[in-house]
DNA sequence: CAGCATTTAAAACACATGTTTGAAATCTAC
DNA sequence: GTAGATTTCAAACATGTGTTTTAAATGCTG
């Protein structure tokens, strides 16, 4: 096996690094739950840095041509998709991503939001400059469900989504342990996708302007 | 004066840490920017880790009590509140920490994030057991607005919620930043609490059961 | 199998971190 | 004003980090 010492790298550094974020996972804790050498890290990533893009490499280049393909469905539609519709067609996309490993979703997701919040917009440069195009086939597609949505508001309401996708997946494991031990439901990846899916739908489609109190 | 220092470190530290994460903030650079010598932190706070309870701590005590008033508002009312009007109940003791110290809103709101996604379970356990009461009113007051919205749902549906107004947060410097030069409009947090809470409002709301897709 | 490139290995390096120490300075109270 | 407690200060300590180095081992190729 030539490239057996790398791979053991990239998979357990993903392990890792979804688990405890990507500054409190040290190459030395990595190498050794690796069982490899320290120093391989770096002869075959060059750096750290570049270790973590190598790991969120691997799940956006598959993960962004699936959305990708899906948002060219409800752009090429004669007519426009609702807003469930929309984020109803991210869920395979998403869950597709168990092929690529065991609990691949949950894994993509968890550093999905640690790439947000550790790295300070170095990820976000990062989809933009290489998935800009998916990224705005996106805003379209919901620009066509919802058009009445300004694109400033747009603009928030999607980053909104994010946090909430981001947030709940990165705390996803200590949280599906209290739903479990409290209220007795065990709460796997798939169906807290769905359950957050609906919470999205309404929030980007609330309806625009100020709290109406009464 | 006798605790400039102590006062001087809790504002340069809470400053830092809202801009940079609790781990990207060395005692060395708190104390430098203080202007005190670097012991003095150990000296009246113990530990880095005390002296980060310590700056969360101030904005939650007063934030807490606040909204504890607002919830038993709702609860005490002869008739049930709807969803807007609990979340609108938000605003009021958020902005009121703006009082607390110049941009404390924003500090207090990041700091939260931090704090959530930095350390894994502390916050969450020390707001529990400090604040339980609090937390608990809340969720009445939600199940009033939305009876129908199961314990194990609303359990999700507000930890989603949380995820949004963290993550949003947590990076609406850079995030307002982008809206600005991207959109032209000039957005500082009582704005965007504003622009969030429909979108909250609409997402604990939301349809109990799977997306309706057609 | 010999020779060369690739990969692994152990060790050291350079640096940043939180913490502790002990003396000097400052404040407080009698 | 002076004794005693409190606070500040500079320095060192112990440890953990990413990275580099140099040699040994391994794999591949002719």
């Amino acid at each position: 096996m030539r490239i057996a010492t790398k791979d053991k790298i990239l998979n357990t550094a993903e392990r890792l690094f979804a688990e405890r974020g990507f500054t409190d996972t040290s190459l030395r804790l990595i190498t050794s739950h690796a069982d490899v050498n320290l120093a391989s890290v770096n002869y075959h990533f060059g750096s750290k840095k570049e270790l973590i893009q190598a790991v969120l490499r691997r799940y956006l280049d598959a993960f962004m041509p699936l959305v990708d393909e899906a948002m060219q469905v409800h752009l090429d539609s004669a007519e426009a998709p609702n807003l469930n519709q929309v984020f109803a067609s991210f869920a395979k996309p998403l869950l597709e991503m168990n092929r690529i490993q065991q609990h691949g979703t949950a894994m993509f997701l968890l550093l999905l939001g640690r790439g947000y919040t550790d790295e300070q917009g170095h990820l976000r440069r990062y989809i933009t400059q290489n998935f800009g195009q998916t990224i705005d086939k996106f805003r379209q597609v919901v620009s066509r469900a919802y058009p009445e949505l300004s694109p400033v508001d747009m603009f928030w309401r999607l980053h909104f989504t994010l946090g909430t996708v981001i947030f709940t997946m990165a705390s996803s494991a200590a949280l599906r342990d209290i739903a479990a031990s409290d209220y007795g439901e065990k709460v796997n990846i798939e169906s807290l996708i769905y359950k957050v899916l609906p919470y999205l739908c309404a929030g980007v489609g609330a309806p625009i302007g100020p709290l109406t109190l009464d």
